[in-house]
DNA sequence: AATCGATTCAAACGCTTGTTTGATTCCCTC
DNA sequence: GAGGGAATCAAACAAGCGTTTGAATCGATT
């Protein structure tokens, strides 16, 4: 009923080796596509190339084998795409430049396996006993980089609650293309999306569009142009 | 075999006379909550207050239950957050500003059951069949309102392909919350959620976010202030 | 060669699912 | 107040699900 003798296969060894491995893959793909209910015990063992008992032999349980699953994508999505480090004294809008890319690039780079991230924005969207651990891990400490970068960016002018909204509109536009990416397809010219959408050209953009929306660098479009700013907003 | 006569209890009735609103409505909530697979025909009746075999005798089966209940939430959704309409002349930042309002309000106010948002998020991230009619019939006019926004905004300053990235900066800013808004309120302190993330102040934040990204108000911070615009970025 | 735990397997179990059925009740029409 | 289609119901159906079982197989140690 255990497995603890499973280190005398070297984990560096590929996936085919290990049945643990494989089931986790072929199950983070199952439920990545269909869905934790959709997705069948049955069709994972198949894919893994295991037998049906597997799953509960090594998991205990399919709750516990998606719980696994969604840890074990995200983990591998990190190590794909580690998050940069820079060099002290680089600027923050350099910085800002990489950290934005690095982040499209874990979410739409093309090495990376589309269910792995598709796994997540399930978990997401609706949040299960695994998303906490994920919230805690990485997103949060994640955040306060991204924080890190925006205060020095604006020296300090920028209350909390205020970089905060602006780390959150950063994220937010990236989100959008792999959360709704499909739509985005939609909404898009076809030609376009290949030369206007890939991660290195959104990653441009939202960088611009960020410091000029600080000031930083100049706005998209000279002042005085377009309507009169007319509008007041309160604060 | 047929129910034509469905018109003798007006539709402007309350729901609990017509079983087929019941169950549109029942089958919205377990769909968004549970998702497809996961929702059982059973559940949803009891929910309804009918008959398990009523789902099969109105819609005919599960598929066709859910793609009548995704359309139905969406259209309630715009009935009661209607797409605002603007007096010949009004300023493009403030044509903007409510877009943007009416759009949040649309997907966080509180006037909305949360669950008619959360079964269309469910179809942007995989899209089935009720999401293409859903694009066509709704987003894609939306979006194009939008564009026109932009465009009188940044006096045509801007080329077609441009307009659309901005106009997905803003629609990702807003999206964020309500597709990982468990997320996010894991990641703002509880006091600032209340202040500085209804919809209200998110539209307000977006709006000047975005204004000050495309020149038409100052930044957010003075220029000048924070690391040197050292950054080059393409175009 | 014998032993013993770890692993794998085919088969079955109990349960829930979506759907169907055939009888029953309702409600309007003539 | 019959007649008849629409609507509702309890009950059952076949199929698929996650899980369990007990025997067969493997591989290293003695």
């Amino acid at each position: 009923m255990s497995h603890q003798n499973r280190s005398k296969t070297p984990d560096s060894a590929l996936e085919s080796r290990d049945p643990r491995e494989r089931i986790l893959l072929a199950a983070g793909r199952e439920f990545a596509e269909r869905g934790y209910e959709a997705a069948t015990v049955r069709d994972i063992c198949t894919a893994a190339g295991v037998n049906v008992a597997a799953v509960n032999y090594y998991f205990g349980d399919k709750r516990r084998l998606y719980i696994e699953s969604v840890k074990h994508a995200h983990e591998e999505r990190f190590r794909r795409v580690p998050q940069p480090e820079w060099a002290p004294g680089t600027p923050a809008d350099r910085r800002l430049r990489d950290f934005v890319g690095s982040m499209l690039d874990r979410m739409l780079g093309e090495g990376q396996p589309p269910w792995q991230v598709r796994l997540m924005m399930r978990e997401l969207l609706q949040p299960t006993e695994a998303c906490r651990e994920l919230v805690e891990d990485s997103i949060r400490p994640h955040f306060g980089i991204l924080l890190g970068i925006l205060d020095e960016l604006v020296g300090g002018a920028l209350p909390a609650s205020e970089l905060r909204r602006v780390g959150l509109s950063i994220i937010g536009q990236c989100f959008l293309y792999r959360a709704a990416g499909d739509v985005v397809a939609m909404l898009v010219p076809a030609g376009e999306l290949d030369a206007f959408h890939t991660p290195r050209a959104i990653a441009d953009h939202v960088t611009r569009f960020t410091l000029a929306a600080l000031g930083a660098v100049k706005p998209l479009v000279r002042p005085g142009v377009g309507a009169a700013p007319a509008l007041e907003l309160p604060q």
